[in-house]
Order: structure tokens, then sequence, then C-alpha cells
DNA sequence: AAACAGTACATTGTCGACAATTGCAATCGG
DNA sequence: CCGATTGCAATTGTCGACAATGTACTGTTT
């Protein structure tokens, strides 16, 4: 996946950063269980690290919105709720709309042509009916539209605050949304506005996008009500 | 100033906690100059905590994003660029316009009824000219319809990462934008759009007065080129 | 004289121990 | 039997000391 290489640019050096990026891979992964509280001794032995190298780590992970703090009570994952997966959506809608819009202002030929490849590899993933990696395929799709802006603090905004919260829902929710040939359609629509740097069209189009996508998430999570707090 | 005390909810009851308020405090009135490194030894005797508690104040800093960190080198207050501001206008603009559509949405008859009572205010000021409650207006002016929005999310992204920065650049360029009239016409116009219920026009109307900011400040920065880095 | 190497200093990262606060449990009183 | 209170255990917050890394200075070499 060469989307997450790309976010992250500096590698970790420090152990607390290792330890970070160890737990927030875990979390995304689903090997700590959402809503878990953090016991810190327990963690710091387990991982054969030093709790206040722990503690940094935590706070790190507070800055990706992945665990909530409260002092002199703890830390905790956070839990899931379609009500908090429907505002990032919105969120996503603004932020990446105006997204949309400055990469057809600014991407170079050869970052068009590679988004282009990109939406290819889509494609042939979707006529070998590859589920996964087409979820994949799709998160490289949104990440290289972002870079593609040129805005290094929408950039961080989106890939390191965001971005995280999104594979955590995603990750949590996988192969319940099949919507691969209607997303390929929107994100051809996409591609072609910025090949035609018409920024205007490209911010419409994202938005629509995602609103399309909020709207499917959201119907499939009411028809299938399982989901605890 | 209302504007803080309802951004961040809980008051400090750890060490740590008080120290990064002081910290931001202290930055974003600029009694610590931009730009400077953070001797941790030193800040720590200077009031009289452990380097332990700076160090936790510190990484909430950096989430702010008043600060940056290199492993190893050190953290050091946020310098400030016109590519940057320009950034933060271009990240408001898509933020807060989605704000405005959700706060004509979502918004009381009463919280509409107060940011009316804010904008009379502006009104007052203005001909009082009163030139700092103004930019203390517009902060209320702005947060009000943020708050608006109901998205606890994209609160917490606007008033504790991005409107630190804000706060920061106004600091430091107080005083040279002279835009109240013409902000309280745009503010009046957003207003109405709220009262009549209309999102999407609050939103257009949000995006084009941010993005009317955004040009005056940047024709004013060239106009005065002292900027150092 | 300029550049490189080595050493000494300062700063940051890491750790374990102590203090303060919270949550639980058992006991006491109604 | 139920509720409140007090005491205990566990967890978090804070601190000072040690180790690792970066930095500046000096002395030597080309």
């Amino acid at each position: 996946m060469a989307f997450l290489a790309a976010c992250k640019l500096q590698e970790p050096v420090t152990i607390a950063d290792k330890l970070f990026l160890d737990l927030r891979r875990a979390i995304l992964e689903g090997e700590i269980p959402a809503g878990k509280k953090i016991s810190e001794p327990e963690l710091a032995s387990a991982y054969g690290v030093s709790r206040g190298s722990l503690r940094e780590a935590i706070g790190k992970l507070e800055n990706c919105n992945l665990v909530t703090r409260k002092p002199n009570i703890g830390a905790r994952i956070i839990g899931f709720s379609t009500s908090q997966l429907m505002e990032i959506y919105q969120i996503r809608e603004a932020m990446e709309g105006m997204a949309a819009r400055l990469a057809a202002e600014h991407m170079t030929e050869e970052e068009v042509a590679r988004l282009r490849h990109i939406l290819e590899r889509h494609r042939v993933e979707i006529e070998a009916k590859q589920e996964y990696s087409q979820q994949d395929v799709d998160l490289d799709f949104h990440f290289s539209i972002i870079q593609g802006s040129k805005n290094m603090r929408l950039i961080r905004m989106l890939c390191q605050d965001l971005y995280d919260l999104v594979r955590f829902y995603r990750f949590r929710l996988k192969s319940g949304f099949n919507r691969s040939e209607q997303a390929y359609h929107e994100h051809n629509l996409i591609v072609s506005a910025i090949e035609r740097r018409d920024g205007e069209m490209a911010e419409t189009l994202m938005r629509h996008h995602i609103r399309a996508s909020r709207d499917y998430a959201r119907k499939t999570l009411e028809s299938m009500p399982q989901t605890e707090a």
C-alpha cells in the first residue's frame, strides 16, 4: 500500500515513535478492540518499554483521534458510531472537495497521469472482483488527489488526522460496501475534470461522490443494525 | 472573550494542562517570539515544573500546530509565512463554508437570535471605531456559526486545531486589516441566509466572505513586505 | 588557510520511583 | 435489606537521574 509510506515522511527513530506506529496499526487493524480502556502498566510491560515512552505514544495517538483521554481517569480507544461516521463524511465532503479543486489547478502532468493509472488499476480489480484491493485502490485514489492539492496543511489535516479515522471505520465495516462500480464511474468523472483542469467541476464531482458514499453507508448501516456503541 | 471559554470545555486539572494553556496564551499573544527554539530545561525551571510535565505540554502544543518537533533536536515555535496563511484561508473556506451550511440547518432559533445579536455588537463597535474589539467580535461570529453546525468533529478541528493558528497570525498582523465595514456587510448576508434556513446560500456567502478576506490579506501583505521568515 | 577529526558540553530521550487521585469493597448504620 | 462512609488497592500524574544523541570548539593535518 503506497498509501501509508508517503503519509508519515520520517521513519521512526525514537522508541516512542516506533511504539506509536505499532499501536496505531494495532488499533486500525482491530487487534485492540474499539472502546477498550488502555492500561498503562499493562501495555508498557507488554511492549517492553517504560511508561513514560508509552504515555508519549498515547499522546500522539490522541492527535490522530484514535484514543481519548480524561485526566486522572485514563485513555481508551475510540468507539464507533453511525453519527460519528456521518460527521466524518461531511468533513471529507468539504475538505476533499477543496482538495480536488486545488488538485485540478496544481497537479503536474505526471501526477495526473499517475492518477489515471490508479483508476486503471481500479477497473482491472473490479473486473477481477478483488474486493480488498479495491479498498486500497480507493484510498490511493483519494490520497493522490489530496496530495495533488499541494496545500501542505490540508494534506496533513486529511492524511494524518482524518484518514486514520476513515481507515478505522473502513476496517470494521469491510466488505459491507459493494459500491465499487458506481465509485469507479464517479472517480472517472473526477479524473476527467482534473485532466481538463476544471477545478470547479472537480470539486462538485468530488463532493457528489463523497455524499453518495455517505448515503450508501448510512443505508447499509441502517439495514444491519448490529452496531454496538 | 466568550470565544475561548466554550472552546476548551474542561478546566485544567493537571499541571501539564495548566502549563499547556499558559504556554499557548504566551505563544498566541507573542510573549514567546515566533520561530524561537524551546529549551526544555530553561522553560521547565522558568515555570517551576518538571521536564516531564513540560514535555507533555509541548506535545499538546504540537497538536494545536503551534510548535513543531524534530526527534533528538527539539521543539520550536512555528514561524509565519504568507503562503502558510493562504493555505489556512483555503482550508477555512472549505470547512467554514460547510459549517455555515450545517448551521443554517441545525441552529436553534435562540442560537440564530444570539448570532444576530453578535452582529449588532459588530455594528456598534464599527461606529465607535473600536478596532480590537472588532477582531474579537469577528472571532465570536465565526465561532458561533461553527458551533451551530452541531458537527462535533468539525467543531473540534476548526476551534482547536485551526483557530489557534488564525489567532496566531491575527495577533501578529493586527490593525493592519481594516476591512470591518465590508466584513460586516458580508456577515449580515450570511446571518440573513441562516435566518432563512438557506444552507446552500449560507455556504456560498461564507466561502465568498473568507475568500475576500484572503485576497485582502494577500494584497495587504504584498504592499508591506517586512515579513521576516 | 581550510578542512577534517576528536573531544567536551549541552540537550533530548528513557527509565524507575514517589505522590496524588480515582474506583472498588467491605463494613457500619439505618 | 439497602444505603452511605471509610479504608484499601490500583491507576495515573509528577519528578529527578541516567543514557543516547546532537553540537560546538579545538587541535591537527594537508
